[in-house]
DNA sequence: GATCCACAGGAAATAGTGGCTT
DNA sequence: AAGCCACTATTTCCTGTGGATC
């Protein structure tokens, strides 16, 4: 039986301290958010709003602001000005290509449609997304959330930039609102962009501690009693967010996972300790999604730098994975890739933070070299079960780390 | 100091999946 | 049903790099 005893003296509104959670405020991006404001200003003027490209670190603020303003704007265009304004908004994160993204945004006007389009040429997907943005409103803003996973290919935010310029709409007004993680992004954007896009960029500088405090008091002055935590607490919060990447979303979801942490003991206070504590779990969570997310390869991979990590024989090079990675491939009945695939599957785990690589220079032979090490845990990685097949191979490698003390 | 080795990584080809139009 | 079209994972082939070797 479940023992609800929800009489506790810490958590008073769970929701308030959930990072899915908006604000309806952000009083530490007031300079960002007065950019955007004037960005989009030509709209009460009657003309098209700016292009915009919203970049900085995750967790910063930027799509709450940007939808924030857009909302306020929405409101006073249809208020003020008897016309009105559609705001778009389509998360690109996992779509890898331009031709991705304009598929989502055709699912996204399109009322009819509930998967991805797929087999249409890609000039075929830009009419249809033009025909249906002339049956919108006068005003169309496109919020592209996590543009930079569509990577190198970027024709989507020309094709939509130049639309109005090339007629391919007739009354629409349209703009577009690239939003993005990667600083580096905007520079290749910049770079090939020449005359035609040429957006006004923003940008969301990571928040530092006393900001972080901050937003951490307001939501714990919500979501939390009074009394149940001191300032020690927030600050802690606050220091491991702004340690790692400065995640408003991070500090928050730590906040709350530490204050549930004393809840569920039914304890009076927060402690530091709760949080040091919540704080290894999110961690722990963490890697463990992303492991989730990997290919049977990917993982074999990641593995086979797990078991030379255990024979304490890390850093090692492509070429000695690449034996390991094949006895693990083999025991566990996976096919065999070659050394190139291998290769390029080691670089993508050091991109998704599982592996360090480091470029050397002058082995025996001379020429360039990978190294890779666990970026994490040896104990930590092997304690998560991610696929069966591999159950064997786990098992294998943490008794040969138990012998040889490496864990 | 030319040549060689062993690796990095680019480019193109291949194979399999699956939605879409006609 | 046939024929597109695009995606993903992989292989094959090839060029580049730079210390070691003779």
């Amino acid at each position: 039986m479940f023992d609800f005893d929800e009489t506790g003296n810490i958590l008073r509104n769970d929701d308030a301290l959930k990072d899915t959670c908006d604000p309806d405020k952000l009083p530490e991006r007031e300079d960002e958010l007065k950019e955007i404001r004037s960005a989009l200003a030509p709209v009460t003027r009657g003309s098209t709003p700016e292009n915009m490209l919203i970049y900085g670190p995750a967790g910063q603020g930027k799509t709450v602001g940007t939808n924030l303003v857009l909302e306020s704007l929405e409101k006073h265009v249809e208020e003020s000005l008897e016309t009105s304004l559609d705001v778009v908004y389509v998360n690109c994160a996992d779509l890898t290509s331009s031709y991705q993204v304009s598929g989502e945004l055709l699912k996204e006007i399109s009322p009819e449609r509930d998967t991805r389009p797929r087999g249409h040429g890609a000039s075929n997907i830009y009419d249809m997304i033009f025909d249906r943005f002339d049956e919108l409103s006068e005003y169309v803003t496109v919020v592209l959330d996590e543009v930079d996973s569509i990577g190198d290919d970027d024709t989507i935010l020309y094709q939509l930039s130049r639309a109005e310029q090339n007629n391919e709409v007739e009354d629409t007004r349209l703009s577009v609102i690239g939003i993005s993680n990667d600083l580096n992004f905007h520079e290749s954007i910049s770079e090939r962009a020449g005359d035609t896009l040429q957006p006004e960029e923003i940008l969301f500088t990571a928040y530092n501690a006393k900001q972080l405090n901050a937003i951490l008091r307001r939501r714990a002055d919500r979501g939390l009693y009074d009394g149940s935590y001191d300032e020690g607490v927030i600050q802690l919060c606050g220091a491991f967010a702004a340690q790692r990447n400065g995640s408003a979303r991070q500090a928050i979801r730590l906040l709350y996972k530490s204050a549930r942490t004393a809840h569920d003991r039914g304890e009076e206070t927060i402690t530091e300790g709760h949080v040091r504590e919540a704080q290894e779990v999110i961690e722990r969570d963490i890697l463990l999604e992303g492991l989730r997310e990997l290919t049977t390869q990917q993982y074999a991979a990641v593995l086979a730098i797990a078991s030379l990590e255990a024979k304490n024989q890390t850093p090692a090079r492509t070429k000695v994975v690449y034996r390991e990675y094949k006895n693990i491939a083999e025991s566990a009945g996976i096919d065999v890739v070659t050394t190139r695939s291998i290769r390029e599957n080691l670089q993508a785990m050091d991109l998704y933070n599982f592996l360090n690589t480091e470029r050397k220079t002058g082995g025996t032979r001379g020429g360039e070299r990978l190294v890779f090490e666990l970026a994490h845990d040896l104990e930590q990685m092997l304690s998560i079960e991610v696929d069966g097949k591999f159950s064997g191979v786990v098992d294998t490698i943490q008794t040969r780390a138990e012998s040889e003390g490496t864990l």
